[in-house]
DNA sequence: GACACGCATGTAGCATGCTACATATTCACC
DNA sequence: GGTGAATATGTAGCATGCTACATGCGTGTC
């Protein structure tokens, strides 16, 4: 069976968890060169994965001088969750009204499973269940693009090293809050799809920022959601 | 000296440019070979620019057989304006509530080079202007991402082709739409600046799924916006 | 000691060689 | 003629050469 997934791919997703492990240093300097003999294999798809990964923001290239790492900042996570509000409380609004059974069902399995994970503290099937839920719910939106950005977005802050302080409360925390939503759906009341996807993502964002500004040392911003957010309702 | 423009930039907008002018025919198969003859430079700097061409989803990479055009549909009008009324609408409430002095004079410069495009029938600089205006009220939200997400998805639609038709009459209404959109954000209004945005963004959006439609011989959803845009007061 | 300058070093960007593979075509066989 | 296997063709993906350039360091000058 030869391996679906491209080289390219591979690095893609070695650099980023790399990275997101500390294992790159935040600020650190790196040259194409170097990764691609730390990654056994040529120059060209650590290139493709590099330029990939400049795109989201997670690297800086230097022209001529080496490839930068941004790490991950109060602000990203800022950042990342003000755009996922944006966009994924329209669609968990838009799924309750649209929802079919099928859907309401897969829901319903992926719930077990995060239970699951919850239960044996396995947090690499944490996440999984996580973003299949995530995504199950955008792609309810018919919305292509839109998914796309938040898988995008998600890439940013998807790592282990960000998670693992404080496992067992905060991925039981976590996991409790996406039950009422799925609820929501099921009942097709949109209203509250929206608000539970929104305190939702909420928490997760303050829990993120409070975890990277420890390792950074950084400061919370104080007013979170902040005015971007409030302003969302005008649309 | 003017600041440098990679190949791979300049290969990427002269794509981008064929395929939404037609020139590269909708559906049509061609290999990175071909193309990188075509612009006289070697693969890599064209694969480059597919590559990303592939994530916004104007190419379509088949493995070991070539790279497809998938064209302009008017789904992807949907698509693309579905999630800038999304970000760009509460972007321009914040811009509203936020709004420095200095961001007012630059909007208000901008509104002149604005008419004097449309004076001159200048669709080039109409098309400049137009990005301009949008980037400054996406630059006072202060989220780089989404500022990024939303040039990106302007690249999409960005084209001389599928503007040209009717130009003296539509680029003077659009016109006429930005204007009080800077007065709204001047007064410091963000209820009017979230609805003013919104109209200018679903006009524009219907007169371009109106035009894509004619040449593809697609038809225009009936009711748009739709249930996601509708839901997105929920935020 | 401070500073300007040239050179050595290392890099990204671009060009090109090579290989596994997806598709189309031919052709043998029934 | 219909069918399926062998072959031919062309491609993306990966590896590797090559070049212009950004940076840092040493050297010369005052």
């Amino acid at each position: 069976m030869a391996p679906r997934v491209s080289t390219t791919d591979r690095i893609h997703l070695a650099l980023r968890e790399a990275i997101l492990s500390g294992e790159l240093a935040s600020g650190s300097l790196h040259s194409i060169y170097q990764l691609a003999e730390r990654f056994n294999v040529s120059r060209t798809p650590v290139r493709d994965a590099v330029l990939r990964l400049a795109d989201t923001g997670m690297l800086e290239i230097e022209r001529n001088h080496g490839v930068r790492v941004r790490g991950l900042k109060v602000d990203d996570v800022r950042e990342v969750f003000e755009a996922r509000l944006l966009l994924e409380v329209p669609a968990a609004a838009f799924a309750a009204t649209h929802a079919d059974d099928a859907l309401v069902t897969a829901l319903r399995a992926c719930l077990l499973d995060f239970a699951a994970a919850v239960a044996t503290n396995d947090e690499a099937q944490f996440q999984r269940s996580d973003r299949q839920l995530h995504t199950m719910l955008m792609a309810a939106a018919g919305n292509t693009r839109i998914s796309a950005m938040v898988e995008s977005l998600r890439d940013v802050t998807q790592a282990h090293g960000v998670w693992t302080a404080d496992q067992s409360r905060t991925l039981r925390a976590i996991q409790h809050e996406h039950e009422p939503i799925v609820d929501a759906v099921a009942a097709r009341n949109p209203d509250a799809a929206a608000r539970l996807m929104r305190d939702h993502l909420v928490e997760t964002a303050v829990l993120l920022m409070q975890q990277v500004a420890k390792t950074s040392g950084e400061a919370v911003p104080d007013p979170w959601p902040g005015a971007l957010i409030s302003r969302a309702r005008g649309v």
